[in-house]
DNA sequence: AACCAGGGAAGAT
DNA sequence: ATCTTCCATGGT
């Protein structure tokens, strides 16, 4: 279990084998931060923190401790889930390399609209659209501005999505937005499961089945789920070398079935990994 | 079934 | 320096 102190407005981790801020930030799962020469700025929907990245641990200075707490699942023991995972011989070398990957417990507001915006798109770009939205619509608060309230999503034009270069996401974002505001129940996917919860988001234009997963996995923490894009078909077909290329969709439920409820952390493990090259 | 939609990063030449 | 590929979904 990780070990931190918490004082009014800061939180602190000892160096640990169990969190990694730069892994856990460029693991593909969030898209509102930006380096510093210290560390990161986080930003999540209202809220902000500083990283500062020390020998000694890793500081979280915010406004609002028990909510980064929560928002970097710092409560999970991500020890066991690892020691659980490592079970599969060529998950071993995955976890050697993202081993401090949290999954961060982010707004399912703010991951629906910034998935449908990352969807067949490059992170630079997907960062930029994010925070031009966020300047113009978003509450001006200090030295930031928050994500969007749904009230304040809703009052977009189609037009300005065009404008700020969505290209043809345009469309999926104004026409996923009203309906998150009418005719869709976000509260009815906690209780749904995830199986159904993918197939109920695929109702937003824009959500299919790799945006669908990676909702319910960094949006709700549904940790069933194992979104498939290209660097882990790439993976996948590392370990199983064949000459039939598998679909996306088979892949990941062949791989749902391997890892069950721990299929998200596994995801992230080998996502990073290959991202970095370290695979 | 196959192809295009808009855009820009990243790799290839 | 310029060309090509890549990317996840919906529509034709």
């Amino acid at each position: 279990m990780l070990k931190f102190t918490v004082s009014e407005n800061e939180i602190f981790i000892p160096t640990s084998n169990e969190f990694d801020a730069k892994q856990t930030l460029e693991c593909g799962q969030v898209f509102r931060f930006k380096t510093t020469p210290f560390g990161y700025e986080v930003y999540t929907l209202n809220h902000k923190a500083t990283i500062i990245c020390q020998k000694s641990g890793t500081k979280i200075v915010c406004d609002d401790v028990n909510y980064f707490i929560n928002y970097f699942d710092l409560l999970t023991d991500y020890a066991k889930i690892k020691q659980e995972l490592r079970k599969n011989d060529f998950l071993k070398k995955a976890i050697d390399v993202g081993y401090g990957i949290r999954i961060l417990r982010q707004d399912p507001i703010e991951t629906i609209i910034s998935f449908i915006i990352s969807q067949n798109n490059n992170i630079p770009r997907i960062k930029k659209i994010i925070e031009t939205i966020c300047s113009e619509y978003g509450e001006k608060l200090d030295g930031y501005n928050a994500f969007p309230t749904l009230e304040k999503l809703k009052t977009i034009p189609k037009q300005f999505f065009t404008d700020i270069k969505c290209g043809y996401r345009d469309d999926y974002l104004f026409s996923s937005i009203q309906k998150l505001c009418g005719g869709f129940d976000i509260e009815k996917i906690n209780k749904m499961p995830s199986n159904e919860a993918n197939k109920y988001l695929t109702e937003l234009k824009g959500v299919g089945n790799k945006v669908a997963d990676c909702i319910l996995l960094y949006g709700f923490h549904k940790t069933d789920v194992f979104p498939t894009d290209t660097w882990i078909k790439k993976v996948y077909n590392d370990f199983y070398p064949s000459n039939k290329t598998k679909s996306a969709i088979q892949i990941r439920n062949e791989f749902v079935g391997l890892f069950g409820d721990l299929s998200g952390f596994a995801q992230q493990y080998l996502f990073y990994s290959k991202r970095e090259n370290l695979i």
